[in-house]
DNA sequence: ATAGTAATAAGAATGATTCTAAATTGACGT
DNA sequence: ACGTCAATTTAGAATCATTCTTATTACTAT
């Protein structure tokens, strides 16, 4: 019998994902991230993840998301000037942000929709990125 | 002769915008604004003015840009985390940022093309507003 | 002019995020 | 296993755009 942590695993996490070693705290940012559609905040991040590791530094939840949005493996998501929050949806969509419940949706582009299509950009530009935001009600 | 500095005005601003009374300070960070394609941050508007008003505070300056916001008289434009710009483009328009030069660019849509259409949005929802940002190199 | 209200100014406070420096961990070769 | 080196984590300090506080000044209306 071993006190290694390791043999009751429940979500099994690679080794690394898109060339980033998973350490333990990666993982938890990752694991918990993975489970939520509320696109949490770095605190909130935090706040849940102490659970599984309680000497876990806010420093290192903001160094975990970093390198996570870095690789590619979540996106950060800002709306205004409030706490950036992060989502696991790496499909391409847009947010939602419903000023009744403050709770934000992701949305989908109807299918067969190329975003740039719509825009009157100059020819030959590169976009490496693209983030629609949309700020209303639920009716 | 008086000294009540109206007399050569170059530019006239109404004494009230969308109900919105145009203070001195108002109508210089507006009249900036207005000759300005770059999305000036907070801190360009104060440097810029203090030529015009030399006792002008940046407390005073946000509290412009706000009041000009809140009013539709002008938008706000964010950028991930980086300080906040501000646009006298009231047209619907997206935002392209330029990684090469760190310059801004408005991005007018196609003609006849209504975002939500291209959204899959709920029925019923109501927007109050769409931001589009787009990130990039101009090739 | 007086009173009441709105706006401005200067500086302090806020708070999400980043930085610093020291300790810990992990990977790798021996 | 051991030593070495780089990567990561941690706690706390620092940063800095923005907001707040409070006193002063400017309008507006009687
Ligand atoms: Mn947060
Ligand atoms: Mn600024
Ligand atoms: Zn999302
Ligand atoms: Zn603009």
């Amino acid at each position: 019998m071993t006190t290694n942590g390791l043999q009751h695993r429940q979500t099994e996490i690679p080794e690394e994902i898109n060339g980033l070693r998973m350490t333990r705290q990666r993982q938890e940012v990752y694991r918990f991230l993975m489970g939520e559609r509320t696109h949490p905040t770095a605190n909130e991040v935090f706040i849940s993840i102490k659970e599984a590791l309680p000497h876990v530094s806010l420093a290192t939840v903001y160094n975990c998301l970093e390198a996570l949005v870095q690789h590619k493996i979540i996106r950060q998501v800002n709306f205004d000037r409030e706490p950036s929050r992060y989502c696991p949806n790496l499909d391409e969509h847009g947010h939602f942000h419903d000023e009744t419940t403050g709770t934000i949706h992701d949305i989908k582009f109807k299918p067969g929709i190329n975003l740039t299509d719509i825009l009157d950009l100059p020819p030959n530009t590169v976009i490496k990125d693209i983030e629609i935001t949309l700020r209303g009600q639920l009716a």
